[in-house]
DNA sequence: CCCCGGCAAATTGTATACAATCTTTTCCTT
DNA sequence: AAGGAAAAGATTGTATACAATTTGCCGGGG
């Protein structure tokens, strides 16, 4: 039988917290008190616990000794900061793939996720606000480099350096038609790079795409 | 009064057990059961729970619910991506410090480790066994440089990719004199670069400092 | 001999009671 | 009225009791 979702109340309670404060649920600042959330949640206070000082870890919340936990608030230059951070660590995912070269596997993936985007540009509903399926399609993409690299501590930095609100699952409510054409285009040459064995392309590129991302979140982020 | 050093036997337990676990004190693959930690730490299991949670995201122990923890095994592999990992980490500090150019506190700081540095070459110590002040310089001189970029994330990252037994201290056991010359040769071009603001070489030399410290491991290091 | 129910022991998960600390209010002093 | 100790309340920290789940063992059936 395969039982491996089984799971406890305590990390139900940490994955549904984290998912309030990716959604911006608590305005920076908030204290997020142990029995409120035990109420709220419809647990005892130890899952609360266990979840708070998981997310404080993960840099959502900020947490004193005897005072208990607050929602960390997000400057700009915090972003953009964690964006430059994954960049380098996308970055060198492409590297090492690109050095080893890709895997019949990996190929076949990308391609996949390449054509999704070009169907999607095709389909004129990226104007339309239906982001879902492009969101799909890029975070196909980019955590199929990261697996192939077999670099644990990279695809757990990785993972957590999208772990901000607001900026988690991308920036696109603000991609204008052209922005998702140059998207889609890095995704290509980051591809085409890796799969001609030029890992410093495919260094460069990532970063640039990660960054242009940053880059168009700055523009438009009122903090 | 100075109180800022105020604690809790939860947050104490975690810095003990994690202290444990690098110094190898556990084998990898041993289950560390509640009870049997509270025991021995003086403690109860609450306190016990909260600590292995947070370093099994720090990655130090493998979790499955309803069935505790584990030790983890780092396989050599392991440890050379987590070097990769912190490269590209460090490099990019360097290069963020060389693209603005040295704060005037920051130079100060790096020349009196850089000075540490010939002070103990000089001296002839480092090959009777005493480590600790190089130990000691080294830190200061990569922590001095990821905290003048005043980038939470690269700081948290870079500090979390060294929590791995073994070689949480430095690989300097296996260092002749020849090696701690390098890495002193090292350490001054770095700074050089960012002296002069160069910021692809800065980047490029710390890759380079970091990832010779791994190669060095790799040849010793006997699974 | 193997397998596999199922009971018993051990271990983890959760709730709750109690202790320690912090926060707020009260009320006295100046 | 301002300041500040001291008590009352609220909140976090810790221990422990209880529940749920897993693990080990035993015996019966194939």
């Amino acid at each position: 039988m395969t039982d491996a979702l089984k799971s406890t109340r305590s990390l139900n309670v940490t994955e549904a917290l984290r998912e309030l404060l990716l959604q911006g649920e608590f305005d920076p600042g908030t204290r997020l008190q142990e029995t409120w959330l035990a109420e709220r949640m419809q647990v005892s206070r130890t899952p609360i616990r266990e979840a708070l000082r998981v997310l404080a870890k993960d840099g959502l919340l900020e947490y004193a000794p005897n005072k208990g936990y607050s929602v960390r608030r997000f400057s700009l230059e915090d972003i953009v900061s964690a964006f430059r951070v994954r960049s380098v660590l996308e970055g060198l995912g492409c590297r090492l793939i690109a050095e080893r070269g890709l895997s019949e596997a990996l190929r076949t993936t990308l391609q996949s996720t390449l054509q999704s985007g070009e169907n999607l540009l095709q389909s004129g509903q990226l104007e339309r606000g239906e982001f879902d399926e492009w969101r799909e399609m890029n975070k196909a993409f980019h955590l199929a480099i990261l697996l192939e690299t077999h670099n644990d501590l990279l695809v757990r930095f990785a993972k957590q350096s999208r772990n901000i609100p607001i900026v988690f699952n991308g920036s696109f409510r603000w991609y204008s038609l052209r922005e998702f054409q140059r998207a889609h285009d890095h995704h290509q040459v980051i591809f085409d790079a890796m799969n001609q064995q030029q890992p410093e392309r495919a260094d460069f590129m990532m970063q640039e795409h990660v960054m242009h991302a940053a880059h168009i979140l700055k523009k438009n982020y009122k903090d």
